[in-house]
RNA sequence: GCGGAUAUGGCGUAAUUGGUAGCCGCGCUAGACUUAGGAUCUAGUGGCGAAAGCCGUAACGGUUCGAGUCCGUUUAUCCGCACCA
């Protein structure tokens, strides 16, 4: 009987579901495993081959585990919110939920063909409300805690209003905590707490309507639809993602990641350490325009304005500071500007603010400023520095403003050049060969030289000369030892309709959250998805809310406790927000009190395998490895990082086909070889389900489109030959490839082989077919061989055969080379098709082996082997290690250092064996000539070669 | 510019981790069985050479009896960050 897929495919589909084969427990005495994939955004594309990649890969392992002997959870959802429904919404006035609904169903119909071995029972949707309902209530516990810096974790926020009610300090305010009203006391608060409002500048969108984070901005342009962006001082939550910098730094050491996307992480977190310095204004300089410069002159009233606090990371360069340097939006600019440059930095200041995102970054190379007329004193040397503006500071990073040091740093060296700054060497490779700075074509950044010219540091190294500089000016108390992060605080607003209302109502201007039982806050319905005509975010055309437990409702965008009314938050939660802790819930998806039980993430602990792309790199996996360390500090989870082991799928490209259709003549199509083909003929991108290994279905072109019915081909060995080319899969190009479509040419059994047969997982690949009949072929013989089996004992030869194999399977599973597990596959069932006979003994085994990655098949064979259960209740073959072993080992036999022959020797032989071995063979006697070897080396099971 | 990675036949890849480079698959060539082949099977397939043999893992150099693998320099490609002081 033939291979037929279909039959067997649909067959134990249908059973697995209804015996509800692959629901996992929470209660077992199997030791656990957690392996996750990323959750899918479910587009309206459906899914294409490169989903699968990493949820086969996963499958594998996950199978594998649990025929380990392992209690595995495999949990799928969805991570439902996002804008490609909302931009539909708004174009076509399609509810987003339903567009999302209509294409989870398609999501699932394509993932159920593959075979996969999910607890469905625990699927998770961030658009749910009981999902939601946890996201909203961690955002209330990120706004009631704050970051302790000395318990170095985060505390209840009452811990800190205890604290400022018992000191006896006045705040940074100036007030003490009990002379300040309510509302001066939530402003206050809002500097601590992990979820914070802010006026902070953001990314605006504006054909979005929306700010963006960070990770969503690319060179200026939205990741999401690429649209420009700008920057723009907004009033937005924000979590103090910062706050767990270094931690996020640190916990990177415990996990087992590639060292790329660690270094991804390291690099976006950018820690640097270094020095911040005050330097004071030059009072007397600036006596013109200071207020109170005067009388401090005249008096000795104290200082009026007193310093800039300044960030560097080579603090050993002081002793060559010849300017300063803020960034446009220092506030302090017009408080030093003198009268006689005051227009000039204002027509600068105004410049700069006005450049899009994209125009600054484009031209970094420009060098641009003005100077204020202002001047500061370095406080080591006492000198008077001019001071500048420039929008080479920026004002996001340290404290936006710097000292420059021009000798030392490529960007202060290419602004003196600019504007003819004095350039002052204080650091050389050899202190005792100085060249003059003028003549440099570029700056000395080197970290590796001696400071010169520098008061007491002269002639230490580089590193030593930090240190000392750094006590001395703590000695000094101008300044101290610190740290910057290049992270910022990651902004949690969206002006957006499809996202997690905040639970989060206003009262006299200031933010409260709601009372844990009212959560959920559900997401209310609204007329309109654009934003409203007074600007306010699409809730803003929310008329009711639905929401009235415990006699409360919500109307008119407003909170009503029978007495006030209260306007609610009308931005939503940024995408991030539910894909931050959605692992945890899959432990106990169910619970309706709870984000998920203790028992639940006691036993489960965190994933232990978790498989998705490397894009994620600077999003998802910073804000969940934050979110998971704050659930840590507040004893929800039990682990500080929340996946153990990550694996990075590679991209799958597209691999596009090309007709040629002739210059001259529209309907004439030439073949790719045709000689002067190239010359007369233009690409056409053409359907690559019209084209197979490259070979064109002429019927089925015609047929394609009607401008293609008439079509006249000139062949090459009556076949039409495609071009073909490497792009990004994309619909315009024709070459999205679908796995229903494999599914149905071949089964899920080979696309799932198949797709890990094309190569290492973690590689980026392109897509194609042309090997997939190979793959293809290999199962037809596995059934071939299923047939042929015999009820005999398994003899020697084939349990040589299939312990190898189960040792190299097992070995390649382990560390997920998956793609040679498949060739060891073939190897195995070529050898025994090769030997003739096979006992249904070894054909249960492979069926087992075989179950990871061709389930289908393997549940066919192994039930009709006789066995009545599912062959994932079966358990893993062990090898023997005696069935492995060789009689002989063929040694390469070298003549100094030439390898000449090989030999067949027995096991475990000595040096004389073998060397006598050697003098008797006959290439051996040639090409010792009767002389004695001057010198053996011998390794046993690797190498005799002899010097002679 | 900084950081990370990769480089092997016509193609995707493999190499017991320093030990006969090219496993497995695609493609290609020849043959068998066939009314037919997008089925199946057999043999061959890195290059040069009639053969013996020689050459060959991006390039050059080094360590070693022995290097695809380790070290150094260079080149190319991919990815991440990018005026981060």
């Amino acid at each position: 009987m033939d291979y037929y897929f279909n039959e067997i495919e649909s067959k134990w589909q249908e059973y697995w579901r209804e015996n509800h084969t692959y629901r996992c427990l929470n209660q077992s005495d199997k030791p656990h495993y957690y392996v996750l994939d990323m959750f899918p955004y479910p587009s309206g594309a459906g899914l294409h081959v490169g989903h699968p990649l990493g949820y086969i890969a996963s499958d594998i392992f996950a199978r594998y585990k649990r025929l380990r002997g392992f209690n595995v959870l495999h949990p799928m959802g969805y991570d439902a919110y996002g804008l490609p429904a909302e931009q539909y919404a708004i174009q076509t006035g399609q509810h987003p939920a339903i567009t999302t609904e209509q294409n989870i169903q398609r999501y699932r119909e394509q993932l159920d063909k593959i075979g996969f071995s999910f607890d469905w029972e625990r699927e998770v949707r961030t658009c749910d409300p009981k999902y939601y309902k946890w996201t909203q209530w961690t955002f209330i516990q990120l706004f009631n805690h704050y970051y302790d810096k000395e318990l170095d974790k985060a505390c209840p926020i009452s811990q800190l209003v205890k604290k400022l009610e018992q000191s006896t300090e006045p705040t940074e305010s100036g007030k003490l905590w009990s002379e300040m009203t309510e509302g001066e006391r939530e402003d206050y608060l809002m500097n601590f707490r992990l979820a914070y409002l802010a006026d902070i500048p953001v990314n605006w969108c504006p054909d979005l309507g929306t700010v963006l984070a960070n990770d969503e901005v690319v060179n200026g342009l939205s990741v999401r639809g690429g649209y420009p962006v700008e920057r723009k001082l907004m009033r937005q939550w924000s979590l103090r993602i910062t706050a767990y910098a270094q931690r996020l730094i640190d916990g990177l050491e415990d996990v087992e990641w590639t060292d790329s996307l660690k270094e991804i992480q390291r690099n976006w977190i950018g820690r640097s350490e270094g020095a911040a310095v005050w330097f004071p204004l030059d009072v007397k300089a600036n006596a013109d325009v200071l207020p109170g410069a005067q009388a401090y002159i005249n008096q000795g009233v104290p200082q009026p304005v007193d310093s800039f606090e300044i960030f560097t990371t080579r603090p050993d360069t002081i002793f060559g500071v010849t300017f300063m340097v803020l960034c446009p939006e220092h506030e302090m600019i017009d408080q030093i500007t003198t009268p006689a440059q005051r227009e000039e930095v204002q027509a600068y200041v105004n410049w700069a603010k006005n450049r899009s995102e994209r125009e600054r970054q484009a031209e970094v190379k420009k060098v641009s400023g003005v100077f204020t007329g202002a001047f500061a004193v370095n406080p080591l040397t006492q000198e008077r520095i001019p001071i500048w503006v420039s929008d080479y500071v920026l004002a996001g990073y340290g404290t936006g403003a710097i000292m420059a040091v021009p000798a030392h740093d490529s960007r202060d060296f290419a602004f003196a050049r600019h504007f003819n700054l004095p350039i002052r060497q204080v650091v050389a490779l050899d202190p005792n060969n100085l060249t003059d700075p003028d003549t440099w074509e570029e700056s000395l950044d080197s970290k590796t030289g001696y400071s010169v010219n520098s008061g007491f540091i002269s002639g230490m190294t580089v590193k030593d000369a930090m240190k000392a500089v750094i006590d001395k000016i703590e000695e000094m108390g101008i300044g101290y030892r610190t740290i910057n992060y290049r992270l910022r605080d990651a902004i949690f607003s969206r002006q957006r309709y499809w996202g997690e209302p905040f639970p989060v109502y206003y009262k006299d201007n200031h933010p409260y959250t709601l009372p844990e039982e009212c959560l959920p806050l559900c997401l209310p319905e609204v007329k309109d998805f654009k934003p409203t005509a007074t600007g306010e975010p699409p809730l803003g055309h929310a008329t009711r809310w639905a929401w009235d437990e415990k006699n409360r409702c919500v109307v008119d965008n407003s909170l009503i406790d029978n007495v006030n009314v209260f306007p609610l938050e009308l931005s939503t939660m940024p995408g991030f927000a539910g894909s931050s802790g959605y692992y945890l819930r899959y432990m106990d998806p169910w619970n309706d009190n709870a984000y998920f039980s203790h028992e639940a993430v006691n036993y489960w602990q965190n994933v232990d395998l978790y498989i998705g792309g490397a894009e994620h790199g600077t999003g998802h996996l910073i804000y969940a490895r934050f979110w998971n360390k704050f659930l840590y500090d507040i004893g929800l989870s039990v682990k500080q990082e929340p996946f153990q082991k990550l694996i990075n799928q590679g991209m799958i490209q597209g691999r596009s086909n090309f007709v040629y259709r002739s210059k001259e003549d529209n309907n004439l199509f030439l073949s790719k070889n045709i000689p002067g083909r190239e010359e007369t003929t233009v690409p056409i991108h053409v359907d690559i389900n019209i084209v197979n290994n490259d070979i064109l279905d002429i019927e089925k072109f015609k047929a394609w489109r009607p401008e293609f019915a008439d079509a006249r081909f000139e062949l090459e060995d009556g076949k039409y030959v495609c071009g073909w080319e490497i792009e990004k899969m994309s619909k315009s190009m024709y070459n999205v490839q679908n796995p229903d479509d494999l599914v149905a040419r071949y089964g899920a059994d080979t696309l799932r082989l198949y797709e890990m047969f094309l190569g290492p997982v973690e590689q980026a690949k392109p897509w194609d077919t042309n090997g997939i009949e190979g793959v293809f072929r290999f199962l037809k013989k596995f059934w071939k061989l299923f047939e042929s089996r015999t009820d005999a004992e398994p003899d020697k030869a084939e349990q040589k055969i299939l312990h190898q194999t189960i040792k190299k399977i097992t070995d390649d599973i382990e560390r997920f080379s998956f793609n040679t597990s498949v060739s060891t596959f073939m190897i195995c069932v070529n050898d025994l098709l090769a030997k003739g006979t096979v006992s249904s003994q070894v054909v249960d085994c492979l069926s087992i082996l075989l179950a990871p990655f061709a389930p289908h098949i393997a549940e066919e064979v192994y039930h009709q082997l006789g066995h009545d259960t599912s062959v994932c209740q079966a358990s893993w073959p062990e090898y023997d290690e005696k069935m492995l072993v060789e009689d002989s080992f063929t040694y390469p036999v070298s003549f100094n250092g030439k390898m000449r022959f090989t030999l067949d020797l027995p096991m475990g032989i000595s040096q004389q064996e073998a060397i006598a071995a050697v003098k008797a063979d006959g290439r051996g006697q040639k090409w010792l000539d009767g002389k004695e070897p001057k010198r053996i080396v011998f390794v046993p099971n690797k190498i005799i070669n002899i010097v002679v």
